[in-house]
DNA sequence: CTGAAAGCGCTAACAG
DNA sequence: CTGTTAGCGCTTTCAG
């Protein structure tokens, strides 16, 4: 399949004039007399031009595009989050490039891989719940590549970071928990080394803390795949129900693991509130068609795409190399059913 | 923010070479000697040497990779399509470009002119609700450029199709709510002009016809938005109520409309499936766990990624223009809650 | 006001 | 086996 695009050079053929003089009246330079220019820009309309963003690319050493690395994005939250980077990137000119890590190591570093390859401006990541090693990220970084960190933050490597105050929004929704009467709460949480998961956690045990409940270390059950394996929720939920003393209530601390619990306590016959208490991380809007109408915890997700991508276009557009960095913690809401 | 990435160039004069040889070198060309090109290899890895894929794409006069126009990447429907058109890209060194219409005619022209401007190669497309005018499709299909509908069919552009037996799928909901006893179905709808649309209520009426049932014509109802807003499927919702014969069952032909239904339902008090019946197309995993486990109409949302987005390829990679077009109908099941 | 020439990174004739 | 040259489409000095 074949088919020309009009070029600079078609015009200034049919013109006869040099592809200097058509650049310039196309960029309505001052140097371009106003008949040359009305000639020029007629034509071009006349043969549909359009700049080859290609070759602008390779001259400016600029795709004027970003690439954006998610677990999934058929999980609401990431998928309100792309609205946000596209939102702002679209605005300022910028294509946006989405790649999903599905939770594997080994995609990921395949799509930084190709990433990196000089084809984006710059990167917004949330790392995977598999990302161990960080060299790859790391490497990219030090080679002076912008990227910005939202959601599942990487501590070690020091640039622009957005999140949420996970620790505030595990903290109510624990304290929501116990509120309601339940006294033994478990939760069901993603690979330990994530950020997110870290400071979940902590807010659940400080909620406790508070409340003076002290709780086995047993009560909190990793997720290695974050959820994206169904059976591994479930098998948490198992364990969780197996406890010498069982809990009566469980947190989770994201979207999947939410959902995940709700499937695993339906299967096992529990009911929600009754025999157990639920509540989790969620941005789904389907929540409240639920069987069981849990509260949850709701983050701005579509601003935070917004804020990370402001940062990331600024950082690419930085003339000097940015020192300073920003962290910017946006508020949780607590979701009750009505 | 400045990182200067290794070059051929920089290889060669770091190697008293010409870049000719480099080139050769590095693609494993047979008139290279062993030792030059161990040479070559070795300072290349040293140097994190990767070809620039954008000086590639300008001499090649393609760019490996291909846009996907859907409404909205946070509908479980496309975002399952999507992971099917990126499984089978990426395996074939594609990079998919997503762009989302927000079932909105101008966003969708917009991100056509940008995609058209020569950066992707070719055009995967499910056209939005309020598409009318095909004149900017038709513009990019005469000018050969490769394009592949998916779901939402313009059948005016003749090109390779890619979609489920909607007819069908239609036809067996509307069943399967007769078979429950129902005995007024009414239908809300997606935009009038759509393929699916136009599919699925044929699909519907012949259900009806079948059953030896006669209904009137205001008892389906067309949603312009697709759902994008809740509003519009609420006043639907409202007006099958109205209707002096009020419908005891409701078939809703997408997923934003099924879930959409249900909210209204829900907040007009109405029970499913005691006071109304429901059953509509949906890909969403959370169905099971929703408050009234309605029956839906599943469509192969991986599966016709995949199957799009070979033809595409196969568009794109062909010497010659294609002229024998494929329609590939894939086929829909009814999921019933367990 | 306009043109000629160089160069972005890479490949591919065409010469040695 | 290796180097020279030209060219993909565009912008931008540098000369008229």
């Amino acid at each position: 399949m074949k088919y020309k695009a009009a070029t600079i050079k078609d015009i200034a053929q049919a013109l006869g004039l040099s592809t200097s003089t058509v650049s310039r009246a196309l960029r309505d330079s001052h140097e371009i007399s106003a008949a040359t220019k009305q000639l020029v820009l007629d034509h071009a309309a006349q043969l549909n031009y359009h700049p080859n963003p290609i070759a602008l690319s390779l001259k400016e050493k600029k795709s004027r595009s970003i690439g954006v690395i998610v677990s999934e994005i058929a999980n609401s939250f990431f998928s309100q989050t792309i609205n946000g980077i596209e939102s702002v990137a679209n605005e300022k000119g910028y294509t946006v490039i989405i790649s999903q890590s599905h939770e594997s190591f080994e995609k990921e570093v395949r799509t930084l891989q190709y990433l990196a390859s000089r084809s984006i401006d710059g990167l917004l990541i949330s790392v995977s719940s598999a990302t161990k090693d960080l060299l790859p990220l790391k490497a990219l970084h030090q080679y002076g590549f912008p990227i910005v960190f939202f959601d599942r933050i990487v501590e070690e490597i020091a640039t622009h970071q957005v999140r949420v105050d996970n620790f505030q929004g595990a903290y109510n929704a624990t304290t929501h928990l116990l509120q309601q009467g339940y006294k033994r709460v478990g939760c069901i949480t993603n690979s330990a080394h994530l950020s997110i998961t870290r400071e979940r956690v902590a807010g659940y045990v400080a909620a406790l803390d508070k409340a003076g409940i002290r709780l086995p270390a047993s009560l909190v059950k990793y997720c290695f795949h974050g959820g994206m394996l169904q059976e591994e929720v479930a098998d948490a939920v198992q364990e969780l129900l197996q406890e010498k003393k069982r809990p009566d209530a469980i947190f989770a601390t994201s979207d999947k693991l939410t959902t995940g619990c709700m499937r695993a306590l339906k299967k096992a016959k529990m009911a929600i509130p009754e025999d157990m208490g639920l509540t989790g991380f969620s941005n789904s809007d389907l929540i409240e068609l639920l069987h069981a109408p849990i509260t949850v915890v709701r983050q701005p997700a579509f601003e935070m795409g917004q804020v990370a991508t402001e940062l990331l276009l600024q950082l690419i557009e930085s003339k000097r190399p940015v020192k300073d960095f920003e962290t910017k913690v946006l508020q949780t809401s607590l979701i009750t059913p009505s």
